[in-house]
RNA sequence: GGUCUGGUCGUCUAGGGGUUAGGACACCGCCCUUUCACGGCGGUAACACGGGUUCGAUUCCCGUCCAGACUGCCA
């Protein structure tokens, strides 16, 4: 069984083709067949080499190896050539001699007067004396391939069918455009569909994934293996993702920002691999599982083509943030701290220099990051729920210090806090908890009375993780320093 | 317009001639609780419509409607 990914270099690697390819990768692991990857860059206009660079960075990152590849179509010009050649002395391709502007007029007729829009075989129609004149005085052409009158032709599909092959009519195919415009000196380089196939059946594919935009494509492509006398893969055309309700597609103008269609976006904005893999492994595919988060080997067990989806599925991304989160909960600590902390760099943090002098800053950092790991859905939200412990509060959340500070007696009571936590050894949240519920008993103050200030004072929020493991974390110093600023302040910003 | 493909809770889906139509996310409620979260428990919610076939259709068939893709000298 050999399998294959081909994106074009074009953008980005997005979601569907992450998709795509994760499919093709999981079926050729599952049946220890080979993955190969293939650049399809025949359009010098559009394909980039920065594209390529990000498109394997993606796949590597999601941890998609490929075994064959990458190759590159811009580097098998001979192939298609030669392939070509064979089809011109066979008679099953033309040159055709229209211009694109000729073509489109013909076009914009044809749907006026509600014909449909298939090439009008003009230059087949051309005495063979008249095409070889245009030939050798050098006219630009493409190589249109001959497509039956009549008859049908059937694409061996798994998916997109009932129980029989994809059939479609030739008669309403048109002779497709397999070559670009060029001269017999100068040809024009070959197109998708038939590099397309080329490739295919000459590295051996016996099995295509690919979205269902392809679909119609196939028929056109079935055609040419059979011209070649090449075997026809079986296709499996994938339902499409939608966004909204329409296709997600990285040609969007319009996406959100806050959403990114691409892998690297995604990555940026601290989606964990392990979630994105999991999740995307979910479009328009099931398993038998009870649960949705399982780890990439249990998916490699039980991916099955039977279990594909026909119909479009909708990208959910309140799911792929609940199994990131999920995830950022759940994996190994270790593994969690290593990766946040590019995170809080970016944004500036000195983790190092922040941490209590008599801490290992590493280990420190990791204490802190755990306090957050049930709050923070993306890596990226970290640096932000964590900045109070990388430099003290300067401001006080307003409607905190309204409805907290300005409650009675709060100043004294963070100098009796202070007071006490520096009399609690060792400074360990159990410690702490003891000391200040007995704090609050003796002053006649429920826990939150007191919990409360506190962590205003010296987060600077009205919410973080448990208040104790926080102190714990931020140690003796750093908190009594913080409570005697709060106090200060609030002696300078009295209630209005 | 033509070709092709689809249609089960809001979303992703399981299922399949007889089921209380199952799960997950989201949502709502309760519990836990020093805040915010986490977690636990519970709840609302779906077979597009109309005809057949059948003792019985959400499931099979046909139409309708709706949705999407393709209709490039892009891939």
């Amino acid at each position: 069984m050999r399998l294959r990914f081909a994106p074009s270099p074009t953008g980005f690697l997005h979601l569907g083709g992450a998709r795509t390819a994760l499919f093709n990768w999981l079926l050729a692991k599952k049946h220890n067949g080979t993955f190969i990857l293939r650049i399809e860059d025949t359009d010098a206009e559009r394909s980039t080499e920065e594209s390529t660079g990000q498109i394997l960075d993606s796949l590597q990152w999601l941890g998609i190896q490929w075994d064959e590849g990458p190759f590159f179509q811009s580097q098998r010009l001979e192939h298609y050539r030669e392939h070509i050649d064979r089809l011109y002395k066979e008679g099953k391709i033309y040159p055709a001699f229209e211009s694109p502007e000729e073509l489109e007029a013909e076009r914009e007729r044809a749907l006026a007067e509600k014909r449909n829009p298939i090439y009008n075989r003009a230059s087949l129609k051309l005495p063979k004396e008249e095409v070889e004149r245009r030939l050798a005085e050098g006219m630009r052409f493409v190589w249109r391939f001959k497509v039956p009158d009549e008859g049908y032709t059937d694409v061996p599909e798994t998916l997109m069918s009932g129980a029989a092959d994809c059939r479609f009519e030739n008669a309403a195919m048109g002779d497709f455009v397999i070559s670009r415009a060029g001269t017999l000196k100068e040809p024009g380089w070959p197109l998708y569909n038939f590099c397309c196939v080329v490739d295919d059946a000459l590295m051996g594919i016996t099995h295509v994934i690919r979205g269902q935009e392809h679909l119609s494509n196939a028929a056109r492509q079935v055609l040419l293996y059979k011209a070649f006398d090449y075997p026809v893969p079986t296709f499996t055309h994938l339902p499409l993702i939608m966004k909204n309700n329409k296709k997600m597609s990285k040609r969007d103008k319009d996406a959100d920002p806050a959403f990114p269609v691409s892998v690297s976006g995604r990555r940026e904005l601290g989606y964990l691999q392990e979630a994105t893999i999991n999740f995307i492994s979910l479009l328009g595919c099931s398993y038998p599982m009870e649960e949705e988060i399982f780890p990439v080997d249990v998916l490699i067990r039980n991916f099955d083509l039977n279990r594909l989806q026909k119909s479009n599925a909708n990208f959910d991304e309140d799911k792929y943030l609940f199994q990131n989160s999920w995830y950022i909960k759940n994996l190994p600590r270790e593994s969690v701290v290593e990766r946040v902390v590019p995170f809080i760099e970016a944004a500036g943090y000195d983790w190092e220099s922040a941490a209590p002098v008599s801490r290992d800053a590493y280990k420190w950092l990791g204490d802190i990051v755990a306090l957050e790991v049930e709050r923070c859905k993306l890596l990226s939200e970290f640096p932000a729920a964590l900045s109070y412990f990388f430099v003290a509060p300067t401001s006080y959340d307003a409607r905190g210090v309204q409805k907290i500070f300005h409650g009675e007696g709060v100043p004294e009571l963070l100098d009796a806090v202070a007071e006490a936590l520096l009399l609690t050894n060792p400074f360990t949240k159990d410690a702490m908890e003891a000391s200040l519920r007995s704090l609050g008993d003796t002053r006649g103050l429920g826990f939150g009375k007191v919990a409360q200030p506190v962590r205003l004072a010296v987060t600077g929020r009205t919410a973080s993780p448990g208040l104790f493991e926080v102190l714990e974390a931020l140690g003796r110093e750093e908190v009594i320093r913080r409570l005697i600023n709060a106090k200060e302040w609030l002696q300078s910003n009295p209630k209005a």
